[in-house]
DNA sequence: TGATGATTTCACATTCATATAAATTACCGT
DNA sequence: ACGGTAATTTATATGAATGTGAAATCATCA
């Protein structure tokens, strides 16, 4: 569905949820949060780890995941004193995929 | 590809991008911005016809256009007193088929 | 229990984003 | 050239987002 083009039914649909697909955007559109969603892609991550992989603060990667949290793309687990975060749902990897495929690829031609 | 799995590979790409990639987000993640881009998917549209599809004033819809002229999202056509705006490629339209997708539909199992 | 480690929360300062209104530019008809 | 319509730009004011350092939490281990 949807692959050749967006109906009209199609739009309405969106506009009834732009609201909360630019909140989820939002979340997304920040380099650290979009870096921590490729990091957890990859398996399930420490707050430490993150910190690291991201050379940020604690206290700011801490947020990034609260904000990450609050739009329900990622989910904690703690295992002895530290606090594992891993991707709720494929959610993230749907949209990191299509950024992926539009930022790290070459393309011949348009597809779609 | 990269349907399965993003690879540690895509990864050092995608951290290349990723300033890029969420200033494109950022981009996306206004509920005004990203509606227009849903309308031109069906079209052109001058900035008046945004204007009343958004319900919004001009000179605001103008600067979010703008904005999105600034990513290369949009391009400008002028015919006589009015210009038309449109999609410069099927960019928005991929990411925007992710997005209705995840908040549009209602899915019965995740198959990525 | 008390200390330690890991993480979160808070308060603050700063930067960024957005809408509004006014001024400006571009095009058209007369 | 003048007046009007369409769109952009500018300046401004306001609100949101972000990082920082300090304090608070919370679980673990001795």
């Amino acid at each position: 569905m949807l692959d050749g083009d967006i109906s009209d039914e199609d739009m309405e649909k969106m506009m009834t949820s732009a609201c909360d697909a630019s909140n989820m955007l939002k979340a997304l559109s920040h380099e650290g949060r979009l870096m921590i969603l490729c990091h957890l892609v990859t398996g399930e991550k420490t707050v430490t780890e993150l910190e690291e992989l991201l050379s940020a603060r604690q206290a700011a990667v801490s947020q990034q995941l609260a904000r990450l949290r609050l739009e329900g793309l990622v989910k904690p687990r703690r295992d002895g004193k530290a606090i594992y975060y891993s991707l709720t749902d494929d959610r993230p990897k749907q949209i990191l995929e299509v950024i992926y495929d539009l930022f790290c690829t070459v393309k011949a031609s348009g597809k779609t």
